[in-house]
DNA sequence: TATGAATGAGGTTTCATTCAT
DNA sequence: TATGAATGAAACCTCATTCAT
């Protein structure tokens, strides 16, 4: 291993301890209320060194969701080639989405209210690309499996692009609601049934009679 | 009409237009991202008269989401005693979800988003309540016709709060993800099918057999 | 008594209640944190009026004081001519003082803190003038007592001028200080005493040998 | 010296220029008029710097009293315990109070007008824990010298708390009023003289026949 | 590469004062 | 004379970002 090589492990290692960091404070704080002083601090740096990794507060913030949303893609994407029924697949996605969700809850919380304008739109397009990227590869899998399904007269006829949108809404959705509800009443956090008897609802309504 | 009660109106009046202003105000930028200044300005009043009918800013901004919310919830209780078929008030509750949505997407959407950790810690007491009474309304409306459903034998047993919870969390989800959807890839709206498609499924997976 | 005259009557009358209200709300809240607003409230007019009867806050606030003053200082010009020696003239001053205190301790203390580099800026010219004219009316007065004392031999030679000066800063000196102490150690008000106990040792330093 | 301690020291400096450059606005404006701005640009600092060193406006006044209230406190305490008579010993207060007074006469005067309701209502505890430290550090010392007089015969029996809040007032009070005076018949400053008197006055006073 | 002190633009909010009715 | 809604200037304070070391 060069001294190259090193440096850029080095390098790429401060890089994880920033977003650690990063993903702790965004959490608790939310966006607009964290701030890269308390960051830099989690991750014992100096503001400074935080513009060395990154260029700006938005795209630390959406370093984590492209970091979620890659892992989320790739998991889902293990799923299409699996040599199981196109049911048995649906119900993998519902467990991707379980584990994911349990891995880093408040990140994807943040992750889906990323995506409104307000954020969206201030985005280097570099960071759009990647989030497109890795939104979509999500996305492709999940299509392939539904158009598999149809193909094979086992789900309703329908545009599989729109099917694919309700599982993946459906899955936001959730998420969302039941956190929210945490919030509002101090409830506990049923995400993980409430994403079983959705995905059990839209499977049986999925298919074909 | 008296002097008192034209002044009273003249006053809703006012109140109203700012609401409209800041209506597209929050819309187009975001929470953080909207300034009283431009709301102000776009109401074609000075920033120290927003004062006068709003506490504080996020005052103003809950007030649109009560009032979409208070609009939602009524609609939804209208449906519960229609003299229909449950499957048909699921689906009542799909067009008066489409309906709000058609009226004011932009706040909706920010109603969804509101309800975050972050937005959701500042808010005074009273302002919660209100938040509160009138999102449960809508949720008690669906719980009711759910219970009915099962009661009679044409949906699946399960825990109703639950299985409202899943339709409204669609909602949601269909809502916000079709925005983002939007916003990455300027694609057109397709809210409507979109929740058309996820809601048939759902009713169809609510069937007892 | 034609309608002129009671037109003019009518109109001290209001400016009295304004001064009563003002009076309340400035007690309570100090110069800065009462707003025009609250005394408008408390003297059951709106805003509006205040200014017919008063350019400013500021004018507002030292009518208050130059009210106060101007009893102040005829109390004390009554003691000049009384029929009894020097020192009981100093020990009625001192009940004077003790007086004026209990009728409006809050405003007494604010007449204090008033005159202030901060406030005293800002006065009109004309409010000045009268500021001054009732101010050294009192102390005319106790210049007079004091050189009476040092004529008959009574008190110690010295500047009357300059005794009139610690007489009178004494009095704001006691009245000041404890109230800062109430204030910072929770402490019951002791103005009475303290202010017995500085005339004595004054009165009794005063005499000649 | 190592970087450390430069730092430190550094820090320390660039704190004193920002009380030394509010010290001089405070002493013109008054605490209300003065403004951030005002005094970071006197420092030749942007308005955000001030926030570095003090944690609000409120803090950065109160720092100036505490620093003076402190140098005073210390002061009067040297007094206690000198080989002196106890006249000498209140006489020597009275040179205390003079030297402070001639060392920073404006922030004094702030000092004394400081403890009224208005501010005192908005300092936070701990700062206020600091006020009251140093305040009664003088002021034990006070009652000290008072309390030795008495026991010793020298001075009247009296209760010595009163005593010393008799000659704390007076100082007060004869800073407060003289200034006043100056201010409203542009006299010049006495302060120094008529302190001079007033304690005479007072000592005389306080002698037991 | 790392620091962290300094920046300064910009936002929210208050409230004395005005003026059309 | 009285109103009170509207004004708008101005203040405090925050914090993402920079840059000299």
């Amino acid at each position: 291993m060069g001294i190259q090589e090193r440096k850029q492990r080095e390098k790429e290692r401060r890089r994880q301890e920033i977003l650690t960091a990063a993903r702790e404070v965004f959490s608790v704080k939310g966006f607009n209320s964290a701030t890269m002083e308390e960051i830099a601090s989690k991750a014992e740096l100096s503001p400074g060194t935080l513009y060395l990794y990154f260029k700006n507060k938005e795209e630390l913030h959406t370093s984590l969701s492209i970091d979620i949303l890659a892992h989320l893609g790739s998991e889902i994407e293990k799923v299409v080639d699996q040599d199981i029924s196109v049911e048995e697949k649906v119900g993998r996605f519902r467990d991707v989405f379980i584990n994911v969700y349990e891995y880093d809850s408040s990140i994807l919380i943040n992750l889906f209210h990323l995506q409104s304008g307000e954020t969206l739109h201030n985005l280097s397009d570099e960071v759009m690309k990647e989030l497109k990227k890795y939104s979509s590869r999500a996305h492709r899998a999940i299509i392939a499996v539904v158009k598999e399904g149809i193909d094979k007269g086992v789900f309703t006829e329908d545009h599989p692009v729109a099917l694919a949108d309700v599982l993946w809404a459906t899955y936001a959705g959730v998420v969302l609601w039941v956190d929210s509800k945490r919030l509002l009443n101090d409830e506990k956090d049923f995400v993980k049934p409430t994403l079983k008897l959705a995905f059990d609802l839209i499977i049986k309504g999925l298919k074909a009679e």
